[in-house]
DNA sequence: CGCGTTTGACCGGCGC
DNA sequence: GCGCCGGTCAAACGCG
């Protein structure tokens, strides 16, 4: 729409666009150092350019082109001279089409290395949270674990489970995903040309919310139903903790909606106070009983700022992308729960300790201890966020080295499951601090990580990367969304 | 005609 | 108790 003011005070104009991509890109570019991503990635960045980028990059690619050919022809009209032109089109066109192609190509190798890299990830979380349940604790404490232990066994606790899921539907979905997502009408691919994730943050909502923690096999109870009744009740109560996670995605987009690989269904839409933007609410509809709901709200001073709250957990499976996604903020979260709830040290240390790593990658996590509840903060661009600066004091930042490739969407599922698992132990571990510290700088620090999920993201959006939206971005795609909004808000108030 | 979106009404929580 | 407010419902609407 209009042009960000961020990007302009960036970024030339003229090339703003592409440029703003590549920058991106290229920032972790730089760190990468998996062999053929590297070569790969440069690959990528010309088919991005040349045929993702939706208006931006291809856009100015033909503007130049033509201008070129125009030019000539204005000068010189010798047929020759039209010809060749042409002839040079015909060429651009061709390579265009191979781009295309090895870009497919490239897709389907990321997927690989991304399904490994989530592979990879699920075991380190897993052993992290082995060694968290290593560690002395109180006795409350101890009953928990054990009691996630065993569900884990069961299969019942989510979360672990979830990661088993991932791991296994990612490998058996893969091939599914990159041809066809048979999901039939309003499934979002996973391809939103100009979204770029820059930070995530979850929060917990404490109080007897609905959703049980333990999601997964409780459908959401629409309607008004108390949802003190249906829900959990039992046992969980003991842990009041947090029932609810809650996951939210600051993209820059300038669609109406990040697309994430599930499905949404519209049901509300009403205008926040302090914001001028309307507020809309989403239902996930990948599944019956799906208790996801999202709520997706354009950020009031930087309006290319999409903000994307994702609540509850998924009850089915999420798709390759998703849960690739999941699993990825997942660990990201673990490893800012394993240091975060606790004490304010903790939270020092953290904030320390990421601020060090700070320039090694531009993502953060951030976790607020704000109001009604903490809020974790997954800052994935160092993008320098009004928002971001003004957060209050209470929060410490962890470095978060995986860009989402699409979006977390679905991250509140395994995410926030192991937020909620994790959460539970707050308060405790001071010292695994430090080895989660360590860990998460480990990470942070790898090029191949960045570049592996750059690479995806570049694939993923570049490949895909065509304006329309997909499913429900539809709806709110609509520019009614925007005239609603002007209803809805003097009516919704 | 089915389905998803739109949009005003409705509801519960919260602060005054 | 009242009004604000976030969130949800559901009838109406529009599209394919
Ligand atoms: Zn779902």
């Amino acid at each position: 729409m209009d042009p960000t003011c961020d990007r302009i005070h960036q970024n030339p104009p003229p090339v703003s666009g592409e440029k703003r991509v590549v920058d991106e890109m290229d920032f972790f570019a730089e760190e990468n150092c998996l062999k053929k991503t590297s070569r790969v990635d440069a690959i990528k960045k010309e088919s991005t350019e040349l045929d993702s980028e939706l208006d931006t990059g291809l856009n100015l690619h033909m503007a130049n082109t033509s201008s070129d050919k125009s030019m000539v022809d204005d000068e010189t009209l010798p047929n020759m001279e039209k010809k060749r032109t042409t002839n040079k089109l015909i060429v651009l066109k061709d390579e265009l089409e191979r781009m295309n192609t090895e870009n497919q190509r490239l897709r389907d190798m990321l997927n690989e290395v991304n399904n490994k890299y989530c592979a990879l990830q699920m075991h380190f979380v897993t052993l992290m949270e082995r060694q968290q349940n290593r560690k002395p604790r109180t006795a409350e404490e101890n009953e928990m674990i054990d009691r996630t232990t065993e569900e884990k066994k069961d299969g019942g606790i989510v979360f672990p489970r979830q990661f088993l899921n991932l791991g296994q539907a990612a490998i058996a979905n893969k091939e599914e995903l990159s041809q066809s997502s048979s999901e039939g009408r309003t499934q979002n691919g996973f391809r939103s040309p100009q979204n770029n994730v820059e930070l995530v943050s979850v929060t917990f909502k404490s109080g007897q919310e609905a959703e049980s923690p333990d999601l997964a096999n409780q459908g959401w109870v629409p309607n008004k139903v108390p949802k003190f009744d249906t829900s959990k009740d039992y046992d969980q109560a003991t842990d009041a903790t947090m029932r609810k996670a809650r996951v939210s995605v600051r993209a820059r987009s300038e669609a109406t909606m990040i697309s994430d690989g599930c499905q949404w269904r519209k049901y509300g839409q009403k205008m926040a106070k302090g914001n001028p933007c309307p507020r809309a609410y989403y239902r996930c509809t990948m599944a019956v009983g799906c208790p996801v709901r999202k709520q997706v709200q354009r950020c009031a001073e930087d309006r290319t700022i999409l903000i994307t709250t994702y609540e509850g957990y998924h009850n089915h499976p999420l798709p390759p992308p998703a849960m690739t996604m999941a699993s990825t903020t997942s660990a990201a979260a673990s490893m800012l729960l394993s240091g975060s709830m606790p004490s304010a040290d903790g939270l020092m240390n953290s904030n320390v300790l990421a601020r060090t790593i700070l320039p090694c990658s531009p993502n953060l996590a951030t976790i607020s201890a704000s109001a009604p509840f903490p809020t974790i903060t997954l800052d994935l661009t160092n993008t320098p966020n009004p928002s971001q600066l003004q957060r209050p004091q209470g929060q410490f930042h962890v470095p978060f080295p995986n860009p989402p490739h699409s979006f977390p969407s679905d991250g509140p599922q395994v995410f926030g499951q192991a937020l909620y698992n994790q959460s539970k132990f707050s308060g405790l571990q001071s010292s695994h601090q430090d080895m989660m510290n360590a860990a998460t700088a480990a990470i942070a620090a790898d090029p191949n990580f960045s570049a592996a999920l750059v690479a995806a993201i570049t694939s993923i959006i570049g490949a895909n990367g065509h304006p329309n939206n997909h499913g429900n971005n539809n709806s709110s795609t609509r520019s009614s969304s925007d005239n609603n909004v002007g209803k809805s808000n003097f009516v919704g108030n």
